[in-house]
DNA sequence: ATAGGGTTAG
């Protein structure tokens, strides 16, 4: 104050002449402003007005002395803080502009002002949502010079910020309010003071919007961290193309390549499941010479521990380009190795890290112990994974929840029941909290080995009572029996005998527990057959406040559908959607088990359709549900079907591996012959042929069952081998059989496509031989042959009449040994649509009789 | 700044 009495008065500021008014009382709810109101100039009250007069208010008057000056100055001071009390800030910049004007510093003129009243203003500004208005004026004002910070107290920075959140919370464009940050911040407000940094990216990212997240990012010096978790952020939401146009930012550092930001990005490609592109990115990176570092190494081999191939190689690279393995390579090395279920190398890893340890270079972690433990627990090995423990504690290292979930998970994968209980046990005694996965594994242990009542026991102990020490077996089921034998009362005889009866054993410790929806589901599945039970639990679960997930909802269509209730399956699948849980492949493929389970084929199909309409992509266990319903498939309609699966099958990339299939084509497609035991047998000596071979004879033989409607009938079999032509040639006519009801007559010759004798293997040779012999003797067809040029003008003719098959079988037809410039030939045969009817019309089986 | 554990269908 003494500092601004002196400035003024060595300025040569032109003063009013006449005597300081009594300054009004600095109580904001006087109405002190409207009492001020005669003693201001007229330009004062309207705005219009000042505007034009260009003459600063102060400068029409003289002011003599430094107490006048002020005096006077504290006077406008004490106006313009009355002024924004009233909300009226356009008034107070005109007063400041004037004051200004007249030479005043803006910092002199804050210092007098009542800061208190002008929070006053600012605060019903703000209240009242005209917060774009008030930063209109905060802007003129700091145009003068004024520092607007300093005018806001405690109280109206709190009220900006309650108004920045309020905007943030109703805020559908990400960039307004990153604007609005944009613009506080050059009023000179501090973006993180007003508004959590995280809570701004929280939006970006909510709304997808990477561009308003890198030019929010942009403001702070430290951009490329926090670019960083952007990318992290939408890596969460799985939205990687967003996180990718931000890594385009912050891959360069001036200049130089950001390794924290390539490493950030191949992690959130692991968090998309995209490890392809992560993969790519590292490519990326090598191609510009950058030299990934030992983050890098590790995010890539993380976000890829999948494939263990590649992460080997890129570990082996690693080595090459001289960046040194540390713990965290060894432990996701072994984390691949256990996803690839190698308990070998993942042996051989431990035993080289545990090598270098002696060397004293790194010192195995609970990481290293806890892996090796669930390699040895998927792979049932409880004892080794026991073994591992030891060597843990020996170590001095610490075993935490992960740990022991990873144990006693060795021991329930192994079906020890009472070991993984031991091991909880021992688990409390070390002082160690267990959490609900931990727990969730021993209910399923024993639901898994059918100790269901004991599953139930456990569960409904811990919840009346927390978890104890020393409960496993028999003070428990003591317990739990009182609880049982009375169930309609099981509340009020927790709350007094049950709980009395633990209390007096004086336990000192009890961890809390709750249960998740995994404890319910798990529960749910000891529900047997009982789905009125299930149900209850399900109920039970929403009362937690708990969401059934589609976990739950399976079980649910699985228990009704083992009582044999397709309906209240298929019934259930509904309540799902309306529930908005989202089926996925196992809950349509329970649904489907069902339905086969019960003979309802139509149901299944349907079932099938609809996840393929709703996008889910059925797996290798859906097609074997399908698949496995074989004995119901009669009708053509039927096996059209499955072959339509199979095909699907294959589209879907997965290996055909059905045994039943098989056979069901080959009994199928020899139905037609079924009074020829003969032949019958020829084909089942005949099935082992390599399994690629029968994958092209199946798809074959699909095709032409699938071309139903085609106009013309073509079999074409070449490269298959005789047995193979044969069922499909035989599969082709069942179709026809089936498609001709009596009285309707096939309307087109059948053609029959041969290899090229020329290119004929040995293996393959003979085929059309045992095809005409198959027609003409067998079934009595007439058969027409012909070699035949692949040239479009020998479409139309050249076939032979019909020969004896005798000159066939010793290949008396065919061509001569190919020169090397002849054209392609393929060898024919026709079958007279005349012949095909003729055959369709013979009386019972369609076929001839010749044994 | 890095890494680990649980529940459903055949």
């Amino acid at each position: 104050m003494r500092d601004a009495v002196a400035i003024l008065a060595s300025s040569s500021v032109v003063l009013p002449p006449n005597p300081t008014p009594t300054p009004p009382p600095h109580n904001p709810h006087s109405q002190s402003s409207t009492k001020l109101k005669p003693l201001l100039p007229r330009s004062f009250t309207r705005r219009t007005q000042s505007a034009d007069s260009n003459s600063p208010l102060l400068s029409t008057v003289r002011w003599d002395s430094p107490s006048q000056v002020r005096n006077r100055l504290k006077y406008y001071a004490d106006l313009a803080s009355n002024l924004s009390d009233d909300g009226r800030f356009t008034d107070f910049l005109m007063i400041a502009e004037s004051v200004v004007v007249s030479g005043v510093k803006p910092s002199v003129f804050a210092t007098l002002l009542n800061l208190k009243l002008v929070s006053v203003g600012i605060r019903r500004m703000l209240s009242e949502g005209k917060l774009v208005s008030l930063i209109q004026v905060f802007k003129g004002v700091k145009k003068l010079g004024f520092s607007v910070v300093e005018l806001f107290d405690e109280l109206a920075i709190e009220a900006l910020r309650h108004e920045c959140h309020r905007r943030l919370a109703k805020c559908d464009e990400a960039l307004e309010i990153v604007s609005l940050m944009e613009t506080l911040q050059e009023l000179g407000f501090s973006i993180k003071g007003l508004v959590d940094a995280s809570h701004i990216i929280r939006l970006c990212v909510n709304k997808r919007d990477p561009d308003a997240a890198i030019r929010y990012a942009q403001n702070f010096p430290q951009a490329g961290m926090l670019l960083c978790s952007i990318m992290i952020e939408f890596g969460k939401r799985r939205d990687l193309v967003s996180a990718l146009t931000v890594f385009e930012v912050s891959k360069q550092n001036q200049g130089c390549p950001n390794m924290y930001a390539y490493r950030t990005i191949v992690d959130v490609c692991g968090l998309c499941g995209d490890c392809l592109k992560s993969r790519s990115i590292y490519e990326e990176l090598l191609a510009c010479k950058f030299a990934p570092n030992i983050y890098v190494f590790n995010s890539l081999m993380n976000v890829n521990a999948s494939d263990l191939t590649y992460t080997l190689q890129i570990y082996k690279q690693m080595q090459k380009v001289g960046v040194t393995a540390d713990l965290a390579s060894y432990n996701i090395l072994l984390k691949s190795c256990c996803l690839a279920g190698r308990v070998d190398l993942a042996k051989d890893i431990y035993n080289e890290v545990r090598k270098i340890e002696s060397m004293g270079v790194l010192k195995l972690d609970v990481f290293t112990y806890s892996t090796m433990i669930k390699v040895l627990a998927d792979a049932r090995m409880w004892q080794m994974a026991l073994k591992i423990k030891e060597d843990m504690l020996l170590a001095g290292v610490i075993p935490n929840i992960v740990t022991w979930t990873s144990l006693i998970s060795a021991c329930a994968n192994a079906g020890l029941v009472e070991q993984a209980i031991q091991l909880f046990e021992e688990m409390l005694w070390a002082g160690c909290e267990p959490n609900s996965q931990c727990c969730n594994i021993l209910l399923h242990a024993c639901v898994e080995s059918c100790q269901y009542d004991r599953a139930f026991r456990l569960f409904k102990g811990w919840k009346a009572n927390g978890i104890q020490k020393g409960i496993s077996v028999d003070i428990h089921c003591k317990t739990e029996n009182i609880l049982c034998a009375n169930p309609n009362h099981e509340r009020d005889s927790r709350k007094s005998s049950s709980t009395s009866i633990l209390k007096h054993q004086s336990f000192p410790v009890s961890f809390p527990f709750s249960p998740t929806t995994s404890t319910y589901n798990i529960l749910m599945k000891a529900c047997g057959t009982d789905y009125f039970r299930a149900k209850a639990l399900m109920d039970e679960m929403k009362m937690e406040g708990l969401s059934p997930n589609h976990i739950s909802w399976s079980i649910l269509i699985d228990i009704f559908g083992g009582k044999g209730n397709v309906e209240g399956a298929l019934q259930i699948l509904r309540s799902m959607y309306q529930a908005g849980v989202q089926p996925d492949v196992v809950t349509y493929t329970t649904a489907i088990k069902v339905c086969v389970e019960q003979k309802n084929l139509k149901f299944a199909f349907s079932l099938f359709a609809e996840m393929k309409r709703y996008q889910i992509k059925p797996n290798m266990v859906t097609y074997n549900t399908l698949l496995r319903a074989r004995s119901q498939y009669g009708s053509l309609q039927e096996v059209q079907q499955c072959l339509a699966i199979y095909q699907d099958m294959r589209k879907a990339g997965y290996k055909h591996n059905d045994y039943y299939l098989k056979q069901l084509i080959g009994e199928w497609c020899e139905g037609i012959l079924q009074n020829n035991n003969r032949n019958k047998g020829q084909f089942v000596s005949h099935s082992g042929t390599s399994p690629e071979l029968q994958n092209l004879l199946l798809e074959k033989v699909a095709v032409h069952l699938q071309d139903i409607n085609a106009e013309s009938l073509t079999i074409d079999l070449q490269g298959l081998s005789k047995i193979e032509a044969r069922i499909v040639v035989l599969a082709v006519l069942r179709m026809i059989k089936e498609q001709h009801s009596p009285g309707d007559s096939v309307k087109d010759d059948l053609m029959i496509i041969f290899e090229d004798v020329g290119s004929q293997t040995r293996h393959k040779g003979g085929v059309k031989e045992a095809i005409v012999k198959l027609l003409q003797y067998d079934l009595g067809l007439e058969v027409l042959s012909a070699g035949l040029r692949v040239k479009k003008d020998s479409e139309s003719g050249g076939f032979e009449n019909p020969f004896p098959s005798k000159d066939v079988l010793q290949g008396r037809d065919l061509p001569p040994k190919s020169p090397a410039r002849r054209p392609a030939v393929l060898q024919r045969l026709k079958i007279k649509k005349a012949s095909l009817n003729h055959w369709l019309q013979r009386k019972g089986g369609s076929f001839a009789t010749t044994s």
